[in-house]
DNA sequence: CAATAAATGAGATTAAGTCTCATTTATTTT
DNA sequence: AAAATAAATGAGACTTAATCTCATTTATTG
């Protein structure tokens, strides 16, 4: 089952040690983002903090986590493989849950011409893209009901 | 010149006080968003941090502003008046310049339709949305060249 | 398997943001 | 318009997420 941590690493040309296959384990078992406190929570005491920021550093320098900031100020974070499609994030201001979401070609396709257009606009080299939806769950989100 | 600002406050039923009106004077003098630290620079001292920090959460509360995080982890805030379109923000990650972009309706029109079925898919109720767009400038940012 | 290099844990440190409380400034009342 | 009351401010203490230090442990290389 750490298989696939290991693979990662080895692929990436990282050390494979414990801390790190910890971390992978528990990034890859949640299938939404996850929250650093989350994290924390999963990895129940098994992790020195300051190793796991480290560890998330290590995976943010070669390309396959991404960070952000949540509506409530949270660091959320998310491996991001080759087999992870593009997508976009909701998010409940109710209980905090955070969702992957895609949206159709279409959108993304119209979404990237107006992106060429604006990268003439403003003399810029776009590189990446997000759409952040704020609102509240009805009935449906893990954490809510 | 201060008379905006007053008018803000009033019609919002905010109390009009110097540091109020410095903060927004700073925030009306900007056409782009505005780093804590750009802001501060703008106050040169003239308002106690503990002072600033308390006025943005006034501002938030009455909803004419905006606070969001940038790719970098800093802390941004933007006003948002009624005569303020809705807009998007491009971040060059070359010198930190944060710019408002508008969308062509056509874009917007799709985005709407494309919330629709999300709310649906996930049972939530959306009430804001935002689009990214992270790249590099090449000439033109304010701070860049 | 030894030598070397890299990663870890524990706790110190930093800095953004909040809180406290005495003082000042606004607002309300008369 | 002045006094009384309520609200906001400034200075600095406090909190806490994230980083840094350094002695020890764990990987990797030869």
């Amino acid at each position: 089952m750490s298989e696939i941590s290991k693979q990662i690493l080895s692929d990436h040309k990282v050390s494979i040690t414990n801390p790190r296959i910890l971390v992978l384990e528990a990034l890859l078992d949640s299938k939404n983002p996850l929250t650093i406190d989350e994290l924390q929570s999963k990895l129940s005491g098994n992790v020195a903090k300051s190793t796991l920021y480290r560890v998330l550093n290590d995976l943010k320098k070669i390309k396959i986590l991404h960070e952000f900031t949540s509506p409530d100020n949270s660091t959320v974070v998310e491996l991001l493989l080759e087999d992870h499609s593009h997508h976009h994030h909701l998010f409940c201001s109710d209980c905090g849950e955070i969702i992957d979401v895609e949206m159709s070609s279409e959108f993304e396709n119209l979404l990237d011409k107006e992106i060429k257009k604006i990268e003439k606009q403003f003399n810029f080299v776009i590189q990446d893209h997000r759409v952040e939806m704020f609102g509240v769950c009805t009935d449906q989100c893990a954490n809510c009901k």
